[in-house]
RNA sequence: GGGUUGUUAGCUCAGUCGGUAGAGCGCUUCGUUUACACCGAAGAUGUCGGGGGUUCGAAUCCCUCACAACCCA
């Protein structure tokens, strides 16, 4: 059955994927014959996700890497799998649940809502893979992992040791002292309430507000303030009883703990160390605070004065520790403000006496200000709720309206007058919500510093202009989750940290020394920059999907001399084990007894209250204890484990070994380990390839890839991101559906050059589509001219003696050498561009063309054999970029020994390319290309053969001629050629390297037009000419250029010249004519 | 504010020892001749972002400015 005109994608490529499928072509180690490994780990997507067409891009370039090296033998592995991206998966589940009018998570409870998520991963289970294979993805399918398998609550099926790598992993990291936990301000994430990193963090510029406001100083106290210009003359002077701040966070005041100050700034040296008050709440409980001086204030910015917040600001929590401000939480886990604890009376209490005794400990008051010397520890501060009655369990947007009412009601804020009301606007100060008006206030359309503006005010204000309070409108830089897109909080919680400062040095000398290549270049230097300046890593997440932190806590307990133990319930201790059981036992161990284990964390109350209802019951035991109530009783300890999950990251991190199946010392972690190349996007850099490399190091003290290479994000065709919302997003499916993914993974190989912005076009990618009907119909063309008859896959070409064939042979030896060389070079675009230049210009514009008369003349079974061997070398070289094309053809023509997904890459270069030929096909291109030009530019039909004459020609010329006639003659369309003295009357000329031709076209051609096509050629040759004199009469050049340059420049001269002279006779010939 | 990258034909991009600029798409004209109209033939198109410097010679190296994108504060 003759073949189709072109390929049916659809109809083919299922089919195509199940016979590799079928035939293990893709398992680890398969068409090995070689001892080197080569293996990729596939960037694990999301489990619950589908394929977007940054994964399409992403893995085509692992599938050309792969095929290209198993198709050469290499021991090969691509290694597949997800990840289960905690928040993500959660949020989908979640999402799910809702949907269907499930009970929410908090209801459900942490088991059940495990086990929903599982179902749910379950259900979008080879969602991903099947779109990888549909774009041809030659994975390791047997060894697909995924990040969770075989944690508790794994269902069956999901068996696996990817937890107990993780679990061991942190286990050991915390052994070793390079995991700890503590309270530290983290990113909050109110949606989620959970902790995220700061890398999950997207800062964005949004419009803001900063509004000012006055800290009374306190007991009344004045102060000169001066402010003077950039020459020292004093600008303003006034007597104030106050500090004035600015803020974008009014909500966040009633946890100042200090007001700072730059040391340098003289306009408030004289209150360094003095007190004010925090202008809200309750007037009865207000606490002062001190004013400091630290280098963190800009004193250009705002009024020079910055309120410190240590616990909802990360600045300022900087600030705090440097002076040992005390940090009081305000919110909760959802971002309201807190309504938990002790009335506010109550609590502001404890804070006035905690903060007055810490105001006479670092020596703000004197002595005697305060009673007794009065300390909480961080638990005691963090019960502290600071919040007013009137605020608690607000958003924390709508306190931040209260909060600005009620200091401007008090009179508290800075004062400015109203900017003249303007036609056409509304000059209203301040919205009813307490937002600022969309017009510019005075001090900021003036660009004068608030405080200038204030100092303007009395005297206007005795005229009788209207005061508004000055708030500020302002863009400001905000922290926004990446994936709930809600304002991040900064918030003091306790979490649990890696020491990256402690494991970063082996991940920075890997890359330093090469051992580790990181292409581009600019991502090393991006890779340095960020391991240069680590912050402690975050790893814990308040999520319930995700591995759970293996650390327990109990009661800290004590040994007596006499063997009694003592009890403290205010304090834990902590153990960290790989399993439950191995916890108790180290429990045992301290406690003396083995303590029992709850399932939820108990508050600091319920602890305290079980241990005294359990201290009132007797009960025999071989342990006895002793309270630090000074009881005796006998009871059993309880322990439970940290509630939190291990940060995503922190398990894919451990992708390379984990996927290997470490820590079982298996033949694949062997082989495979380290891996050859990591190919991912260049956003994933800190998240994911500093963390692998940090982690491996660490954890088996090895580099987990030799190189990474990284891409940039895949964009429209106009280079905008693609996003749902923009609607521009390009399902990979549709495109595949559409053009076949041939068509896109060839794209994606063309676009894929060093460091550019990758821009998808579908025009483009039709084109490929294109190139691939191209390639088949050149196939098809030799089937219907018998190449494909008992045509027989051979590594060697034909001996060939036509000119055609051999310069065809060398050709295909030269892009050879360059597909592989662009390959190991990561330059997947120069591969596909050299592929597509040989196969369409090359082969299908001038070698089928030349196989035509050839075909049917005495080297027909030469050239056969040839265009058969030819045609395979495309299908081989083309075949880790578009696959299923090039694999149907394999099978489509003729008998093949392997699949093509096998086939033996060919190792044949220069030594099959034949100068001679190579010089000699030129010279008929060239000769073809002339002639078939001067006919189009004569407008001779195109269907008319010409009789040629030739006024002159060289020996090779002629061999050229003569070995070439049939195939010039066919393509110039040239029925004769007779040699002539001189050419006739009317006649074109053709000038070739060489000789000259000569068509008569008596007329035919419009005298006046071949002059004009002539002069123009001659015009651009002598402008080329002109350069190329004056190089070589300059000294300079001659004497200082490369001696190879100035030949190459010589011959290029003369060739020019000669070819010069030609069309000046031609010229000449046309003149006498005229 | 700091860092990284980029600015080349109408569009998207190559151009990695400095030697006088290329591809694909698009465009114009012509065309069904032994595969292919998802085609063929011919053709037009560039102050290589601006300025300065090094050099015999700069798209390429250096400085500077402008603009853009991304990352980190």
């Amino acid at each position: 059955m003759p073949m189709e005109k072109t390929f049916d994608a659809t109809e083919a490529e299922a089919r195509i994927y199940a016979a590799w499928e079928e035939a293990g072509a893709f398992r680890a180690g398969a068409n090995a014959s070689r001892p080197e490994t080569f293996c990729i780990m596939i960037p694990p997507p999301n489990v619950t996700g589908s394929l977007h067409i940054g994964h399409a891009f992403n893995n085509t370039l692992q599938d050309i890497l792969v095929r290209w090296h198993r198709m050469r033998g290499f021991d090969t592995l691509w290694q597949p799998g997800t990840d289960h991206a905690g928040i993500a998966t959660q949020m989908v589940t979640e999402r799910d649940m809702a949907l269907h009018q499930e009970p929410d998570r908090r209801t459900m409870g942490r088991e059940r809502f495990i086990a929903r998520v599982w179902e749910q991963k379950q259900k979008s289970r080879g969602t991903i893979a099947g779109q990888l294979k549909r774009l041809g993805a030659s994975c390791d399918w047997s060894r697909e992992a995924f990040t969770m398998s075989g944690a508790p609550g794994a269902p069956e099926g999901e068996a696996g040791n990817f937890h107990d790598a993780v679990i061991k992993v942190f286990v050991d990291l915390y052994a070793k002292g390079l995991i700890y936990r503590g309270k530290r301000l983290v990113n909050w994430d109110p949606q989620f309430e959970t902790a995220i990193s700061d890398l999950e963090v997207e800062n964005i510029e949004v419009p803001g507000h900063m509004w000012h406001f006055k800290y009374p100083l306190a007991g009344g106290e004045t102060y000169e303030y001066i402010e003077k210009d950039a020459d020292g003359t004093v600008t303003l002077r006034e007597t104030r009883d106050y500090i004035s701040i600015a803020t974008t966070r009014p909500e966040t005041m009633l946890g100042d703990g200090a007001v700072a100050v730059h040391p340098s700034d003289e306009r408030y040296a004289p209150i360094i160390g003095k007190l004010c008050e925090i202008p809200v709440g309750p007037k009865a409980q207000r606490r002062l605070i001190p004013i400091i001086a630290d280098e963190y204030p800009d004193p250009a910015f705002g009024s020079g004065a910055v309120k410190i917040t240590g616990a909802h600001d990360f600045n300022d929590y900087a600030v705090a520790m440097r002076h040992g401000i005390p940090c009081y939480r305000l919110m909760d886990t959802k971002g309201a403000m807190r309504a938990d604890g002790a009335p506010y009376a109550e609590a502001a209490g404890v804070a006035g006496r905690m903060s007055r005794a810490w105001l006479v400990a670092k020596g703000y008051v004197p002595a005697g200000f305060v009673e007794q010397p009065f300390a909480l520890s961080d638990s005691e501060v963090d019960a502290l709720n600071l919040v007013p009655d009137d605020l608690r369990g607000l958003d924390r947007f709508e306190a931040r309206r209260r909060v600005v009412d009620q200091i401007t009601a008090e009179g508290l804020a800075v004062m400015v007058p109203a900017p003249k009301p303007r036609p056409g606007l509304d000059p209203g100060p301040l919205t009813e919500t307490g937002r600022a008006a969309e017009d510019e206030t005075p001090g900021q359309a003036r660009g004068e510093t608030p405080s200038q503006a204030q100092g303007e005010v009395p005297g206007q204000a005795r005229d009788g202009v209207e005061l508004i309070p000055l708030v500020e409108s302002k863009p400001i830089m905000q922290p926004f989750g990446d994936r709930s897109k809600v304002v991040i909080e900064p918030m003091l919680t306790d979490q649990w940290f890696v020491d990256t400062a402690k494991i970063v040095e082996p991940a920075l000398e890997a890359v330093r020394t090469g051992r580790t290549k990181i292409i581009p270049p600019s991502g090393e230097k991006t890779y340095f920059h960020w391991l240069e300046n680590i912050e402690p890593w975050c790893i814990s997440r308040q999520l319930w999907w995700g591995h759970q932190i293996p650390v327990w806590y109990g009661p800290k307990v004590t040994l007596n001399a006499d063997g009694s133990r003592n009890i403290d319930l205010t304090h834990r201790i902590s153990v960290c084990a790989v399993t439950e059981l191995e916890a108790l036992n180290q429990f045992a161990e301290i406690y003396g007894s083995r303590p029992e284990i709850v399932s939820s964390p108990p508050s600091d109350r319920e602890f305290r209250e079980q241990y005294e209802s359990w201290l009132n019951v007797k009960t025999l035991s071989a342990a006895i204890y002793q309270s630090n109530q000074g009881k005796e009783a006998a009871f059993p300890l309880f322990v439970y484990r940290d509630p939190d999950v291990l940060d995503t990251w922190f398990s894919s991190g451990l992708w390379p070994i984990g996927t290997l199946d470490w820590p079982d010392p298996t033949p694949e972690l062997a082989r495979y380990f380290p891996t050859s190349v990591l190919v991912t996007g260049q956003d994933i850099l800190f998240f994911w390839v500093a963390r692998m490399m940090m982690m491996q190091l660490a954890v088996v003290n090895d580099i987990p890839f030799h190189t990474v290479y990284l891409h940039g994000l895949v964009r429209d065709a106009k280079g905008k991101k693609m996003s749902k919302s923009l609607g521009n997003v390009i399902d990979p499916l549709e495109i595949i559906d559409q053009y076949g993914a041939d068509s896109l993974r060839f794209a994606n190989a063309a676009m894929a050059s060093l460091g550019g912005v990758l821009k998808l076009d579908t025009q483009r990618i039709a084109g490929y589509r294109n190139f691939g009907t191209k390639l088949w119909n050149a196939c098809r063309f030799a089937e219907m001219n018998g190449v494909w008859d008992g045509h027989v896959t051979s590594a060697t070409p034909p001996a060939a003696t036509a000119t055609a064939n051999r310069w065809i042979i060398g050709e295909a030896a030269r892009v050879r050498a360059e597909v592989d060389a662009a390959l190991a070079g990561y330059r997947f675009d120069q591969a596909a561009t050299a592929l597509y230049a040989f196969v369409w210009g090359k082969v299908c514009d001038w070698y089928v063309e030349f196989a035509k008369p050839l075909f049917d003349g005495p080297q027909a079974a030469e050239t056969r054999a040839t265009m058969g061997w030819v045609l395979d070398q495309c299908m081989i070289l083309l075949h880790p970029i578009m696959p299923f094309i090039t694999e149907e053809l394999w099978q489509t023509t003729g008998t093949r020994a392997k699949m093509l997904v096998h086939a033996d890459w060919p190792d044949y270069g220069e030594e099959l390319v034949d100068a001679p030929a190579m010089r000699e096909m030129t010279w008929v291109i060239a000769l073809i290309e002339d002639i078939r030009s001067a006919r189009a530019q004569m407008h001779v039909p195109v269907g008319l053969k010409l009789d040629m004459l030739q006024l002159a020609l060289d020996e090779a010329g002629r061999t050229a001629w003569a070995r070439n006639a049939a195939l010039i003659r066919r393509l110039a369309r040239i029925e004769t050629l007779t040699e002539a003295p001189k050419a006739p009357k009317g006649a074109i000329t053709i000038a070739v390297e060489g000789g000259t031709f000569a068509l008569p076209l008596e007329g035919v051609i419009d005298i006046a037009e071949e002059k004009a096509r002539l002069a123009k050629t001659l015009e651009k040759l002598e402008k080329d000419l002109t350069g190329l004199r004056g190089r070589l009469s300059n000294p300079a050049f001659l004497a200082s250029a490369k001696e190879e340059v100035v030949d190459e420049t010589r011959d290029k001269l003369e060739q020019g010249e000669d070819e010069a002279g030609k069309l000046r006779a031609a010229l000449a010939r046309l003149a006498e004519l005229a």
